[in-house]
DNA sequence: CCCCTTCTGTAACGCCGGTACGGTGACGGC
DNA sequence: GCCGTCACCGTACCGGCGTTACAGAAGGGG
C-alpha cells in the first residue's frame, strides 16, 4: 500500500481477442501523457478510459484505483532516474554537473516530479544521484553525517529549483514583482527593475549551487 | 481573476436578524481552521457550511466559489507576513535572522504556505521580506541585478526548506533512505546510517544559508 | 401597503472515484 | 461436444463533490 510498487495485474500478455484490449503499461503510458500535458487534476478515470477507448472498469482491473495509477506513474519516473552522468576533472565540477543533469532530467517531467514530491517519493527519486554524489563528496574528504548533510542540501537545492520553475511555468507573472509596491524613493531602481522581470530560475540555481559547492570544498 | 483580492461581498455589517448569519470574515476564519488542521483537500464547501452552521449557498453569497475562498485565505496569510524582524550587528547576521524569522513564520502556517505556492502567490508573500533584505544587501555593496539574484536565491532557499519540511511532516518516512538500497560494500556506513535517519531540514536550512551568505559577503 | 435589497434554505445538475454484477470470449479437462 | 474457469470488459449504480436555479424570510424605504 502506498509506498511500494503497486501490485499491477501481472502482464499475462493480453490475449488480444475480438475486441479492444489494454494493458497496465498502455494505461500508464496514456495516463502519463495526460498528466504531463494537462496536469494531474486533468487525470480522471473517465477521461483516461475515454482516451484508451475502454470502459473505466478495465482500468480498475488492470491497475487498480486512481491512486495506484499515480503510484505507477511515479514508479515509472523513478525507473528513468537511474541515468546520471558526471563530467568534469575535479570532484566539485562533477558534483555540479550531476546536480545540473539531475535538474534537467526533472525539468523535463515537471508534473510528474511534482506528483512524486506530493507523494513523498522524493528520497527515492534522488537515491541514484545520492550514491553517485557520495563518491565525489568522499574524495573531497566529506563522509558520515557531514556528507549526509551536504547531500541533502544539494538535493533540496535541486528540487526546489525545479518546483519553483514549475510554478513559474504555470503562471507567466510568477517571478515578477509589481514595481508599484515598492516605495518610490529610497529603493534601488535597478533592483526593482530586475525584480520586475520574470525570474530566471536557472541563474538562481547556478548562483546557489556555486555558493554551496564553494562552501563544501573551500571550508 | 486569480491573482487579485477577490471581490468579496462588501461587509455591510450583517443585520443579524432572526436566524444565524455569517460574514465573509467568519467564513474565512473557519476555512483557515479547516485548512490548517486537516489540509486543503479537507476544505469542501459542504463541510465548511456545516462547521459554520449555515447552508452552502450562504458561502457562495458572501465569498464566492471555492476558489475565492482559497484566494481569501491566501490574502489573509499575506496580510500577516508584514512583520519581519532583523536582529544582529552586521548585515550578514541581519540577513540570516530575517531568513530564519521568515522560515519560522511560514512553518507555522504550512498548509497555507503550500496553498500560496500552488497559486503562484509566493512572490507577493516575500515582498515585505525582500524590501527589508534589499537594504542589508545594499550595505554589503550588492545592488541592481546582483541584489535581485541574491534576493531570489535566499527566497528560494527559505521556501524550499518550508516545502520540504511540510512534505516531511506529512510522512514520517520522508527523509529516510532505505539503507538496504545502498550497496553493502564500498559505501560509507556512517553516511548510510545518517541518511537512514529522518532529515532535519532546519539543519539543512542553516547549512545552506551559511554557504549562501558567505558567498554574498566574502565574494 | 408594497416593493426592493439582503441574505438563507431546498433541491437539483453534472462530474467525480469507486464498485456490484452480469456478460463474453478463449482455453483446458473430460 | 460440453462445461467450468479465468481474464477481461461494459452497464448501472452509489455517495460525494462544486455549483446554481429558485423560492422564500426579514427588514427598510416609498
Amino acid at each position: 500500500m502506498g509506498t511500494g510498487t503497486g501490485s499491477l495485474r501481472a502482464g499475462a500478455e493480453a490475449p488480444a481477442r475480438g475486441g479492444v484490449t489494454v494493458s497496465a503499461d498502455r494505461i500508464l503510458e496514456v495516463a502519463g501523457d495526460i498528466v504531463e500535458r494537462h496536469g494531474v487534476d486533468a487525470l480522471t478515470m473517465r477521461r483516461l478510459s475515454d482516451d484508451l477507448g475502454v470502459a473505466v472498469t478495465s482500468i480498475y482491473w488492470h491497475v487498480g484505483n486512481r491512486d495506484a495509477v499515480l503510484d505507477g506513474l511515479v514508479d515509472r519516473l523513478l525507473a528513468r532516474m537511474e541515468t546520471i552522468v558526471a563530467e568534469g576533472s575535479t570532484p566539485t565540477l562533477r558534483l555540479a554537473s550531476m546536480a545540473r543533469s539531475l535538474r534537467r532530467t526533472l525539468l523535463e517531467r515537471q508534473h510528474l516530479v511534482g506528483l512524486a514530491h506530493e507523494r513523498d517519493r522524493t528520497p527515492a527519486m534522488f537515491l541514484p544521484a545520492q550514491q553517485a554524489m557520495a563518491a565525489e563528496l568522499a574524495s573531497l574528504g566529506l563522509t558520515g553525517a557531514d556528507a549526509a548533510l551536504a547531500l541533502r542540501t544539494l538535493q533540496v537545492h535541486v528540487i526546489s529549483s525545479v518546483l519553483m520553475d514549475r510554478a513559474a511555468a504555470r503562471n507567466a507573472s510568477h517571478g515578477r514583482v509589481d514595481a508599484s509596491l515598492w516605495p518610490a524613493d529610497g529603493s534601488d531602481p535597478e533592483l526593482v527593475a530586475a525584480l520586475a522581470d520574470p525570474a530566471d530560475y536557472e541563474t538562481v540555481f547556478e548562483f546557489g549551487l556555486e555558493a554551496l559547492l564553494v562552501g563544501l570544498s573551500g571550508d
